[in-house]
DNA sequence: GGGACTTTTTCCAAGGGTCGGATTTGGACC
DNA sequence: GGTCCAAATCCGACCCTTGGAAAAAGTCCC
């Protein structure tokens, strides 16, 4: 949405300011701010003074001045209340409980089936879990201030069992999203805010991890899923029908390796967890790296690795070959200032896919768009999906003007009952 | 850059409203400028009366509206002055004459060498083409609003000797661009607009073509290079250095033919002028369809499968097929809402390249995402690259607020010589 | 020809924003 | 306690959008 009125201008000032609060590893003072956002002195007093008065931001000690007054350090006001964030997979269910200032304060998880993926079974795990933290912490229900639930969404080809088949985005009542929603606000008191793991991690870079200093992201998740998060001008790209960065089941080797999605060649065949489980198939079958699970294969390989082990370094260096050739493709047509690789294989191989990676999109990338890359790992602490879908829920609750804003503390009474 | 103050807002506004007099087909009511612009009628009177004020709009009849006040239809005054896009290629300098609201109405054109590529030489070319157009119409230089001129921009390689080796967007003086650029200023009295031509064709098709409609799009440029522009939002994606969208060279069959950039399987060896060429050489080797010369060979192809000659028709099924396949990446990963074929290539073969590459791609995108596309043809009339790069010039005239809008005619003096 | 009516268009005051410059604030230092 | 200094705030100027009142510009009917 383009801003039209002077009100969306401060929105999206404000939210401006915050983010950059929230990104920057310690307290800043207002100069910093200014400089940072570019906005006035008076501007930046104005909108401090706001989220003070609110009790978003603190004031967290000073600083020298050298002889004058000395500056006041501001930080998120991360005892203002909770924040929740929900990654439901499709083998378990994660909750992360995030003081305001998105620090992870606990987490649970419960592992789950195929036939648990239906919205009432779902609901009642998250419930049950978000009840959970809530219990040993002694909070209330009125100290949360947004939840936010990253849903398996887009699926290739009909084979596979979603609980969501019609994706995230489809908010009509009667789907099983829709019922999902309801349940979820029917027990914590507020709507839910829904996204799928790939722009959710998204958004965790962008505030917390490698894409702080990008302007355009490209986020790329190597998991058993294999996805592209996009972010333009320090926003998420969502695309037309808010299925952008569907990476995984694209076409990397005419008539390559087959895929579980049906077809052949598929950039997830070759990187990723199942393309690494191929590549070693094909290089060392019957070898001690490769295990049933892909968890485990990539833990040995990673094990492997670190010793130096020559069979597990070709094979993490022909995959992050064939990664750092797909990636060429992003890099000449989107041009990004920085490339992040996340997820939890980039978390236990990323230090030896990476280089590789960049090596191999050297041979097909332009060298002027491969000049313009950072290539990074994904530096987000904790899950990235909980706490990317806890700072969407977030920016939902800043976005939405002053009134959706966070509100003070509520009745004493209940602040007295939590200690 | 993203708006800060109430300023920014008008600039936007302005913009935005300004862009829908001009793509629309017909004059426009300030009722449907309210519709298509979402701003208030207040908000729109103010707008239109300052645009009809400067004389960039003129009022052009009336509407009846069945028993009250008529509707006043306004349409972009194209005697406010003139606009000139230039298309620097390989082969030629091509300069368009357009009045103000982008009607051509001149054209020169001017054959060049490999050896004609260096600043000096070009821009006498353009200044020359540009001069002869102003005589024939007895224009004098004070009725330029604006000039845009597409350079030659991003090469593979370094097998290319280019014009400006360091490509659109090095500023400095003292490179070939900055004495280009100086030579042009001193000739016309303003300093030209300069961009590649595929930023210029994609805005071409986002002003007055295929991409009118639409929110995110993506124009596939087919000629003898191949690349693709990117609109988000309405509005151009250039990406980290402005080199989004270099998408000939980019991988797309491993080991497959060779390219002229040197390298194997490029997106341009299959797709485009030099893909067409390849693919006739190798299932019909010595036919009557190829020739030597790309522009013989796609129009030879054309005026066959006019005749369903089952040769050429193979020839475009495959090379559409192909098209559609490698297009499918982009729809997953961009999902956009419109993807507009363009260029020479497509001008001439687009009919029968375009439902094939639609049903090549069916087979490779989500069904989510391929169910967003809407697929196009051009539309542009006339010169896509000398318009937009016309139109960009113009963008930089309107945005750079009140002050450097068109300005009043010239004093009257001036207009007296003119006649 | 003159109201009455209808629809478009403009006017106006309210409400909200940013910003430069003057002013206040909060500390160190003499 | 005064002085100095830099940070933070305040204030007035200025800009923008907008809803509702008012004006404008037609048609229609008597």
């Amino acid at each position: 949405m383009r801003p039209r009125s002077s009100r969306d201008i401060r929105r999206v000032n404000r939210f401006d300011l915050l983010r950059r609060v929230y990104s920057a590893e310690h307290p800043v003072t207002r100069q910093w701010l200014v400089t940072a956002t570019g906005l006035s002195p008076a501007t930046v007093a104005t909108l401090t003074t706001e989220l003070l008065a609110l009790g978003v931001l603190v004031e967290a000690g000073r600083e020298d001045s050298g002889g004058g007054r000395p500056r006041a350090r501001l930080a998120v006001n991360g005892d203002h209340g909770v924040l929740v964030g929900v990654d439901v997979a499709e083998t378990y269910v994660r909750a992360d409980l995030f003081d305001l200032a998105l620090r992870g304060l606990d987490s649970g998880r419960r592992e789950i089936g195929p036939e648990d993926h239906q919205p009432d079974v779902v609901a009642a795990h998250v419930i049950g879990l978000v009840r959970g933290m809530f219990g040993r912490r002694r909070l209330t229900r009125d100290r949360l201030l947004g939840i936010g639930v990253s849903l398996p969404g887009q699926r290739h080809t009909d084979s596979g069992v979603s609980l969501f088949p019609a994706a995230v985005g489809a908010y009509e009542d009667g789907d099983p999203e829709g019922r999902f929603r309801g349940l979820l606000a029917d027990a914590f008191g507020r709507a839910p805010f829904l996204e799928n793991p790939l722009k959710a991690s998204t958004v965790a870079e962008l505030w917390f991890g490698g894409g702080r200093a990008a302007h355009d992201l490209a986020v790329v998740t190597l998991g058993t899923g294999v996805g592209v998060g996009i972010a333009v001008d320090q926003r998420l790209y969502r695309g037309a029908t808010d299925a952008a960065g569907e990476w995984g089941h694209t076409l990397l080797v005419p008539g390559g390796r087959p895929c579980r999605c049906g077809g052949t060649g598929c950039v997830e065949a070759y990187v990723g967890a199942p393309g690494i489980m191929a590549t070693l198939r094909e290089r060392d079958p019957g070898g001690p790296l490769l295990h049933a699970e892909e968890s485990a294969t990539v833990e040995a390989l990673a094990a492997a690795a670190g010793r130096d082990d020559p069979r597990a370094l070709a094979v993490l260096d022909e995959v992050g070959t064939t990664l750092g050739a797909a990636l060429a493709t992003l890099v000449n047509i989107l041009n990004p200032d920085t490339v992040v690789l996340g997820s939890w294989v980039a978390a236990r191989l990323g230090r030896w896919l990476l280089p590789a990676a960049r090596a191999g999109a050297a041979t097909h990338a332009l060298p002027r768009n491969l000049a313009a890359v950072d290539w990074r790992l994904s530096g987000v602490e904790g899950h990235a999906v909980s706490l990317g879908v806890a700072a969407l829920a977030l920016e939902g609750l800043v976005a939405g003007g002053p009134a959706a804003a966070p509100r003070p503390d509520p009745v004493p009474t209940t602040a007295h009952r939590e200690r």
